[in-house]
DNA sequence: AAAATAAATTTACGCGCGATAAATTATTTC
DNA sequence: GAAATAATTTATCGCGCGTAAATTTATTTT
């Protein structure tokens, strides 16, 4: 039977006894036509091995059904888990993602964006690279294509934004730390590229502020994405220089506490919490490695699956709704305290 | 001047002075036109914001110029790595990559690849799961499309294979460990969902053998991609356990490695090789994080570039040759013995 | 400068599907 | 069961581009 290979829509449709319009029509939405004609075209479909031109149906759709996910390092698994969430949603909810990583350069960003129109989405979902982003740019493509930032904020780019709060987070991780032991100091990227640190800076000021202690900063020089060895650089520096005032050292992100861990061991420092130890290390994120550090990482853990979550859930309504949301609608996540056992 | 908008080749070619068919010629490849008029089509391109339809392109080009590039665990930085590099050689040769995860699941495999059909690519690179995949379904894919596969063979699928030569690399790793301490145990899962855990593990046997060792096997029971985990789980249980008859573990790769050091350290068991040390570990594959691990792990380093570019320019040569290979090519790559503080 | 070659143009058609209006048929409502 | 409503069919157009053959124009060769 199914030796007569399907042409076109024009032969399936004939195959399965419905006429082309209509089948055409169970394809763009399969509940759009009446159950007994969508019976015949799906016992239709197990006998012939037929399935639409993808390329034909986009280019006469208005809206394609592809929605693309740009983040700014997929390498790196904290992106590589929210897109992976994100992929997820997209596909339950029968769109196709498209899934672009900028690889920390903002030539690639404006690059995927460039693909991304000559691909007609229905939506976006974006986590621009941030400071590094062409912002005029990126809003000049929010205005064109529905688009939902996260992570990162870029000024009225995008018809909404989902992140974390980083000064509840980093607000708590202070606490903690003070409460706990010796106040923190703050590591962190002199020229970070990625887009909360700025933020994380701020929330570790004033923070300490409200406590009355006086913040202690170490930034670190390095460029690009390498965090681990960043952070690794930048501990030995100032554990050897002995210009480290707090044996509390509260990182920017989990990457380059994973860097500090490893130049305190290194070095023979002991990390922890134990009358022993002589450093505490906490970090940001809750990346998927920081439970397998030496020590056990203790960090602000990101709602990973709710930031997915609802900046998909924001897109589809976006999509449905046809026109754009009547104000911008920023939302931010408050992250979780894990207690682990480097601080 | 670049008020009125192009909306089609029909005005973008009225616009630059050239016949639309040329200006066809010209998007399908530039250097198939004479230099005049090449000039005066960038010019027009400079003046005016015109891009082909990329749907109407597809849809009637023999062959588009998309690639696709799937491997079974994106959120393996190893896997992302070896994408990452693939993303940008594709890029460089003109091409579109499609970048495409399995995670892990076979159905999300096929799902990957019934994608792939429908987008009608020039060719595949594919990291097929291994074991776990249709291997019938991954062939029949194979003989309609150009692919090249690499990590995993399966078994007269595809034009070309390129992996790592695990024999090569444990033999070597095997014959370092014996050489600088105990004969190791093999750590590796019962029940592997990465496809070259079982030659590695026929390597570690018959490379003890060849030494004259007995090999002891450390197989942890559980399912799924949580390497890290299964790694602690198997040796908090080898070590507290006391079954253990070596003190230096060999894991199948770095991933269950981090997983045994970060069990070791919890522990309390010293992990490297000076005097005062308890344990040495080893992992394979040179993971990212490899080298901030506590302490730094000692492994063998598989080539990511090279293997991406092998498999790149063999899809590429595959492409343009248009028939197929005459005979299937198997490369496989030294590993070369990473040595740091764990072993 | 004429002849030979190469490239661009004109004309015409096809790809596979979405969309629409009018006519027809099937289903629901009362 | 008739009327009202909903779904399907028929017929036809358009999308934006690739491709091919025949013709014209431009470039190179001798």
């Amino acid at each position: 039977m199914s030796i007569a290979k399907i042409k076109n829509m024009e032969e399936f449709a004939a195959a399965s006894g419905i006429s082309r319009p209509t089948v055409s029509k169970y394809f763009n939405d399969p509940d759009s036509v009446r159950k007994s004609t969508r019976q015949k075209i799906e016992a239709a479909l197990e006998r012939f091995d037929y399935r639409p031109n993808i390329y034909a149906m986009n280019q006469n759709r208005r809206l394609t059904k592809n929605i693309g996910v740009v983040v700014p390092y997929l390498v790196d698994p904290f992106f590589g888990e929210i897109a992976r969430n994100m992929e997820a949603l997209v596909v339950a909810e029968g769109y196709r993602p498209i899934l672009l990583s900028s690889h920390g350069q903002p030539q690639e960003e404006l690059g995927n964006l460039e693909s991304l129109r000559s691909i007609k989405p229905a939506g976006v979902l974006l986590a621009p690279l941030g400071r590094l982003s062409d912002h005029d740019q990126v809003r000049a493509f929010c205005k064109d294509i529905p688009t939902v930032l996260f992570d990162a904020d870029i000024d009225g780019a995008g018809e909404a934004f989902i992140g974390s709060n980083n000064t509840q987070s980093i607000g708590m991780m202070v606490d903690y730390l003070c409460r706990s032991g010796a106040p923190p100091a703050f590591l962190e990227m002199k020229h970070p590229p990625n887009p909360n640190a700025f933020k994380r800076q701020s929330a570790y000021i004033s923070a300490m502020e409200r406590f009355d202690h006086e913040p202690e900063m170490i930034q670190v020089t390095g460029e690009g994405w390498d965090f681990e060895e960043i952070g690794f650089r930048g501990a030995t520096e100032a554990i050897t220089g002995g210009g480290l005032r707090s044996d509390t050292i509260l990182c920017s992100n989990d990457r380059l506490a994973i860097g500090v861990l490893s130049a305190a061991y290194e070095l023979g420092m002991r990390v922890g919490i134990g009358p022993d130890c002589a450093l505490r290390v906490a970090g940001h994120d809750n990346h998927p490695f920081a439970q397998y550090t030496c020590p056990k990482l203790t960090t602000a853990s990101q709602d990973y699956a709710a930031i997915a979550d609802m900046s998909a859930r924001s897109l589809f309504a976006l999509i449905e709704s046809q026109n754009r949301a009547p104000s911008r609608q920023t939302t931010l996540f408050d992250a979780k305290l894990i207690m682990r056992g480097s601080a």
